[in-house]
DNA sequence: TGCAAAAACTAATAAGCGTTAGTTTTGACA
DNA sequence: TGTCAAAACTAACGCTTATTAGTTTTTGCA
């Protein structure tokens, strides 16, 4: 008779979750079923349903964690001072961050997302446009102060957003190249495009110099 | 009795085809039935069968056929003349205007190509390899030619395509912004966060100077 | 109009799904 | 060591799945 071995945390439910975290990412929440999960931790999939309530239950975990942690960060931002631009390449940093801690929970997050539950999806949905928002309007308090080029900000927050969540294979980037070269050559590119390069040299200092989190 | 209404093609197939392909854009491949794909066009599921092979063969169709117009495209890129810079952005143009035209095929190709069947998966993902390659190959001639900042292609390359592949809402996007103002802000984006802005002024007049297709 | 082929239908298949019920095993503590 | 709860198990439920078989209807053409 085996068993569900619990992580140093000393839940089991975790272990459940990122199990199945793992087959989310690679067949789809859909395609994975609680048959799947069971077998690779070694249990019948009745027993699963010792520690969770349902499927559904490990796809709300999931992306409802990530959101939080995002939504967490988005606030210690604006409650920061500094340059804009900076302001902006703290969030890319810490999305770009996230994917090498966290690839297989965002990339559900961002994936999966459709097969939430109501009233489940209806709150996901919104998080995230508020999320969309509020991260548009900061660019456009960017370019109010000439530091960021005129832009459509609805665009700029899906492009940065789109543009760090492809990036297919940050967790095992040490292959092809690695993780901080990876993170510097993504910021490189997104900053740069945002820059309004029309400025005078003076500015520059200033848009170069980096936040200061409140903590 | 109800008939499926063939479309202009006077194909009865594209219309399982495209009806499919909303429905795959929606609810994704998997939790998609082919009793769910029978009720939209009106008719009952094994009807279907008279004009397919099999559920697998729609998402084949789909996915095959849109690497093929991406494919046919980067090859007369490649064939063409003038700065790297600007075939970089007529590919970029490109997938935009791919993403305008035929946005649900492009999605369900870009995310539903998990589901595809051996041996054709291997396929699909040697395609999209190869493709990757060829425009890292490219982005390599720019920088060798100073017209692109140093970057690590791949990374440059990833950032790209998923940027375009991200913006969820070019069909309709009518509503927050219009579709060529869309294309221009992206291009912009993109196209000023690779330029090398460290080059002389003469060079610039050769950089914004267009590409000519060989036709 | 009559005939053949195309294309719709109904009924049914075997397989797989998430989940529940009821039972047995395990592990911690008295 | 005996007890009790936690957690595993087996069996099975009701439902959905893609697909097939066999039949009926529709359509295009002589």
């Amino acid at each position: 008779m085996a068993k569900i071995i619990p992580d140093k945390n000393g839940s089991k439910k975790d272990v459940i979750v990122q199990s199945a975290a793992s087959l989310f990412k690679e067949k789809g929440y859909t395609a994975t079923s609680m048959r799947d999960i069971a077998e690779t931790i070694g249990v019948e999939a009745p027993s699963l349903y010792n520690h969770i309530e349902s499927k559904k239950e490990i796809l709300n975990d999931i992306c409802f964690r990530i959101a939080r942690l995002f939504t967490i960060h988005l606030k210690e931002v604006e409650l920061s001072t500094g340059p804009v631009l900076s302001k902006i390449e703290s969030i890319i940093r810490f999305h770009i961050s996230m994917m090498m801690t966290e690839y297989k929970n965002v990339y559900i997050s961002d994936h999966e997302w459709k097969h939430l539950p109501e009233p489940y999806l209806t709150d996901f949905k919104n998080q995230r446009r508020n999320y969309r928002s509020r991260l548009a309007a900061l660019l456009q308090k960017g370019i109010d102060k000439n530091e960021i080029t005129p832009v459509n900000t609805y665009v700029a927050v899906l492009t940065i957003l789109s543009a760090i969540g492809g990036i297919e294979s940050w967790q095992r980037s040490s292959k092809k190249i690695d993780a901080k070269s990876l993170e510097e050559n993504m910021v490189n590119i997104l900053i740069e495009g945002l820059r309004n390069h029309a400025i005078i040299n003076t500015d520059k200092k200033i848009m170069n110099q980096s936040i200061k989190i409140n903590q």
